[in-house]
Formats: structure tokens, sequence, C-alpha cells
DNA sequence: GTCCAATAATGAAACAGTTCAAATACGATG
DNA sequence: CATCGTATTTGAACTGTTTCATTATTGGAC
């Protein structure tokens, strides 16, 4: 059992060729004969060699595998992503290393660690923010890396435009006549810096304040990203005698909370609240749950694909960082009405007037 | 910019020792006087130097990562059991390597290449059926497998009882009352030979072999495993003039398709139809969907768990292979209850009586 | 002050490839 | 037939580690 694997000698000596020669048939490097060629290709056979690829990187200084840095990964938003990220490392024939981080010390130790210990090609970080030691860990090893929903001015970044999509989503509510909006921001995780929840508040503030709604800090929380954290704030939102007739979440899961959170308190979706989430996962379109819809899976591939593209043009100098934006859209599904209270006192008017 | 990174010579010139040395401080071998060790970390310290494992993994014959083959691992399922498998890989100072399925050539090539390239300690194939010829390839190169959700004599395999799960959800069905029962199984997946599902329907079959209830090919239906199988082969069913008065899928996706079709033929799950799932996905409870519950990130755990003790041991000798085997929980939740036709008929009983 | 056995430290070989300067083969030309 | 230039091929050097047979050092016993 276990017989040693044949090695690029062996196929040599069988082919009766140098190993050299047998190196540029595998690389198919030009100059050989194709009469040695078939020889070698024949030992090959013969002994059903592969190149050991460790022993390949060793001196092409290249591994063939591309690392992603993920938090959560299993979240379907993050899941999505790496469906695309798939896709695009898949087709450029490199291998898919996932790093998950859970906690900041984690994340911190990956960005220290990956760029010198030289096991990837590239490194692809998701919703993540390396600080400006962990960028310069990353030029000196010229370890080429490209920000998924995370923007470093001296990274080529890839972000959905989240102030535009919370703008439109709250926009949205309030043209269907809500004034009283709450806002269940995600939690800046560990400390990671970056939150895309907060540029969606800001894209709640600027609608409101266009439409002249004064900012309630009341109806603002921050809660875990998930749907056990949107439920919470939701249910804190709800049971204030002035609650509000809609709740936008910063996130599906959370909005999926909310739901929950109303269907518990036996209020209606969308007669009694309306809902509106963000990121567009499936799960959205099953509870026919009106979000934000950000190109997640493209994200992932274009992210990939840009960073492949650094990774394979790396010999001739690194390209500038570049900075992509990516439009999210409003996806309005049941969970948008007119308020209760506008349509009491819509009806009210009407009865007056006749 | 992208100063070379320093290696073990740098270190012990400048620590003034020989990297044998240097290597067995990094190694934590013994035998290296205290005051040697000393200057040989400040030396590492003084340079900022960590080795490069791919340097390192040419000698070692260790690269320090765990390869996961997968089929479409974005699914609820796949993507639980990878949440586990994720844990103890990393515990045990791995890195994970995902290796994503979606053909059966995919699946084929990566059986055949994966084990002679060596860029992997072990394998850990989820849901998929390694043929005898890529097992062969494993033993010869040595290489620890463990199969989860998938079972072969010749490999460590963990694998949920489905005959069992699918007995005991068909009964709690039989029990309310329902005879005729719809099954939506999956599709064996490109030609991966090994099919969950069809556990899944022997278990159905048995239970409604013990009740009595002759089995009805028409009530059988395979699918997609997705929400879109699911809802087809529901339309198929409930659109018969016979139908069904409960169905049981072998996914709950498959089965969240069904309530999507009952929900569009305007039937209302549970009076007019009862519906019971398969995996205990997130989703399953969020829509309160009965279910038949696997043990998933714990699969996960397990699996990695026994890979990696293979892998740690597979110096001396390698442990014959092993079936562990877990049960899984039927939930019942709010898709269940009395057929229509038997309350009418208990009704009509009652009536009479009267 | 020797001698001996541990204990430390050395440095070359091995790992399995790629690369490149040098050697060789070959066909055409003068 | 010698010469030249191109097309192949060779084999040693190199990648950055670990390992291991040697060699050097140390400290205690005599």
């Amino acid at each position: 059992m276990q017989r040693k694997a044949p090695t690029i000698q062996d196929v040599a000596r069988h082919a009766q060729v140098a190993v050299g020669t047998v190196s540029r048939v595998l690389n198919e490097s030009p100059g050989v004969k194709p009469a040695t060629r078939q020889r070698v290709l024949a030992a090959i056979d013969a002994l059903d060699y592969s190149p050991n690829l460790i022993a390949r990187s060793m001196t092409s200084r290249r591994t063939g595998s591309v690392g992603v840095i993920v938090p959560y990964f299993t979240r379907p938003f993050f899941s999505e992503v790496l469906r695309g990220v798939e896709v695009m490392i898949t087709r450029a024939g490199q291998e898919f290393v996932l790093y998950n981080v859970q906690s900041n010390e984690q994340c911190d130790s990956y960005f220290r660690q990956l760029p010198k210990q030289r096991k990837v090609d590239g490194l692809l970080i998701i919703s993540l923010y390396p600080d400006d030691a962990a960028i310069e860990g990353f030029r000196n090893a010229g370890l080429p890396v490209v920000l998924v929903d995370a923007y470093h001015p001296r990274l080529t970044s890839l972000v959905v435009n989240n102030v535009e999509g919370a703008y439109q989503a709250v926009k949205c509510l309030i043209e269907h006549g809500h004034r009283r909006i709450g806002f269940i921001n995600g939690i800046t995780e560990g400390d990671f810096h970056f939150n895309p929840g907060n540029d969606r508040f800001i894209g709640l503030h600027r609608a409101q304040g266009e439409a002249g709604i004064l900012y309630e800090p009341d109806l603002v929380l921050t809660a875990e990203w998930d749907r056990q954290g949107g439920r919470q704030a939701a249910l804190q939102l709800l049971m204030r005698p002035d609650r509000p007739t809609a709740i936008f979440a910063a996130s599906d899961l959370q909005a999926v909370g909310v739901l929950e959170a109303a269907r518990s308190l036996k209020m209606s979706v969308p007669d009694d609240l309306s809902v509106i989430g963000f990121d567009g996962i499936e799960l959205s379109e099953i509870l026919e749950l009106s979000t934000v819809q950000q190109p997640m899976k493209f994200m992932g591939e274009l992210g990939a694909h840009k960073l492949i593209e650094q990774i394979e043009g790396s010999a001739n100098g690194g390209s500038p960082p570049e900075l992509i934006r990516l439009q999210p859209s409003l996806i309005v599904r049941r969970t948008i009405s007119t308020p209760p209270s506008l349509c009491e006192a819509t009806s009210r008017q009407e009865y007056k007037k006749e």
C-alpha cells in the first residue's frame, strides 16, 4: 500500500530524457521536438504521474490558491457572495481557501499571517476592513488584495451604494405615508471597523430630512445582524406607546425577525406595520418581504474577477486601486402599505366630506 | 516595495547559528540551549520572519490544509454542515480548502486529481459517493478520507438514519389519518450515485406497508432538490383529481416549494394539505414547517473531527473504517393536521350518531 | 588534567519541481 | 567537407525548509 508517488525524475528516466525536458512538456513550453514530447507524455501516462503542486509552488512562487476572508460565511448574504466568488475562482483554475472569521483577533491574525505564509496567491476580503498595518503587510509581500463590500483607498474595492439603497427604501415608505419609521441597524461586529449599516442609516436620514421628518433617536436601534437581533429590537420598538408604523432593517434577516415580532404581538403586516429589509436574500422572496436588493452573487464574481486579474498581472507592476460602485435596487413586495393611522385619517376626512 | 521575505538562512545568519538550529527552535524540538533559543527568537523578531509554509510542506509532507468536497455548498443543508466542518478544521489549526462540485465530471476530476497533487492532508467528502477507483487512489496516496452523509464500506462514513427519519415522518402523517400521501424525492444529481432520498423513500414505504396502505406509484415523483423542484412536483400532485392529502418531501427546500404550490392553488396548509420536509434547516423553523431534523452542524463537526484524527494518526497505520449512524428527529410544527376528507367523514359519522 | 558521556550545534543531503547557461544535434550553405 | 545557425536537450543550480549523521562543546567523575 501507499507506494511512493512517481516524481518528475521517474518520468525522465522512463522516457530517457532529462528532467528539464519533462518540465517543459508539462508546462507546454516551446522547444520540445514532437517526437520527444510524445515519449514524455507516454511515460507520464504509463507512470500515472501528476506533478506535485507543492514542489511546483516552491520555485514558481504560485500556489494556485486564492484566500477568501469572510465573517460568518454561512449567513445568506455571504453565502450568496461566496457563490459568485467560487464560480470565478474555479473558472480561473484556482483553489478556494476559506478563512472564516468570528472574532476580531482571528481576523487580525489572518491579516498579519497570510501575506507572509505565502499559501495563497491573492486575498479576497469580504465585509471586513484591514487596517493600515495590514495593508502595509500585503504590499510588502506583494500580495494582491481586493475588498468586497468594504472600502479602503489603497485597495481595489467593490461596494454597493448603501446610502442610495436605504434612501430609496425609506423614500418609498414615506411616499406610502409613513412618518414614524423605526430603523434597526446592525452592530459593528467585533471591532471590524466597517459597518455598511451606517451608510444605510445615512440614507434613511437623508430621506427623512428631505421629507421634513425630525430625527428621533428613540426609533433607531442597533442589534445583531440576525433574526434574533431583529426580533428583539422590533419588540422594543413596537411596545412603545408611540410605536413606528414602519420598520426598516439593515438586513433581511433582521427584517424577518421584525416579521416574527409582529406576529407574536398579533400585529398584521403590512396592515399594522410595514417592513423593509436589505440584501435581497432568497428568504425575502419566500416571505414576500420588501427589500433592497444587492447584486450579491455578482459582487462575488466581480470581486474575484478583479483579484484574479491582479494575480495574473502582478508580474508587470500592480495596477492602481480601483473603486467600483454598484447600485442596489428596491424590490417592493407584500410588506409595504399605507399606515393605519393614515387610513383612519383618510377615511375620517372622507367621512367629513360627505 | 515588495522586499524579499526573510528566509531561515537570514535568521540563522543574524543569530549566528546554523539553519538546523533555527529549525529546531521553530519546531520546538528539544536539544537547543535556552540562551541560543533566545538569540534565535530575537533574530526572528528582528527580521519579522515567519517560515514559508510551502517550503515547509516540501519536506514535512504536511500541507496544513484539509479539502472539503461538497455539492452546491450554498444550499442551507450543506451550508450548515460546513459550519460544523469549519469549526473543527480551524480548531485543529488547519486550513479549509473548498471544492464545490456542480457536475459529475468535476466531482470525478477532484477524486482523481486531489490525492496526487498533495495539496491537502485529508479529504472530507459530503453527500458524494466516490467509486472504487477513486478509493484506490486515496489509498495509494495514503490520503485520509471521511464521508459525511454518504456511505462506503472502505471509508469512515457518517450517515443519518434516513429510513428511520422518513418512517417517523410518514407514520406521524398516517396517525393523523392520512392515507394518500405524496412523496417528492430528490434526483440523483449528475451521476453521483448516492441519493439519501432513496432511503427516505424506503422509510415511507415501510410506514405505509405497516399501515396497510397500498403503494401508488403515481404519488411518487422525483424533482430537483430545491424550491422550484418541490413546487413543480407539488403542482403535479395537487392537480390530480385524487390528489394526496399530505405530501412528504425529501428536503425542506422542496417542502417550501410545496407550500408555495399550495398557496398558488389557494389551498390552505394544514387544513387542505399537510406537509412535512426533511433536513431541519432554519427556514423550516421560520415557516413553521414540520420536518425531520438532521444534526447538520454536528455531522460536519464529527466528520471533520474523525478526519483530523486520521490525519494526525496517519503515521502509525490507518485505523479501520468506521460507520457512524446518527438519528434524525421528527419536529412537528404547524403544517400537519387531520386530512379534510377525514374531518368530513368524522363529522358525517357524528351526524349519523346523533 | 584526562577522559567520557551527554548535550548542542553544524552543515550537507533531501524534498520535487523550474530555470537557464552550456552542450549537443541537425540541416543548410559555401 | 567544414562551417554556421538554429532547434533541442542536458544537467546543475536554485527555491526554503527539515532531517540526520557528524562534529564540537560542556560538565562531571576519576
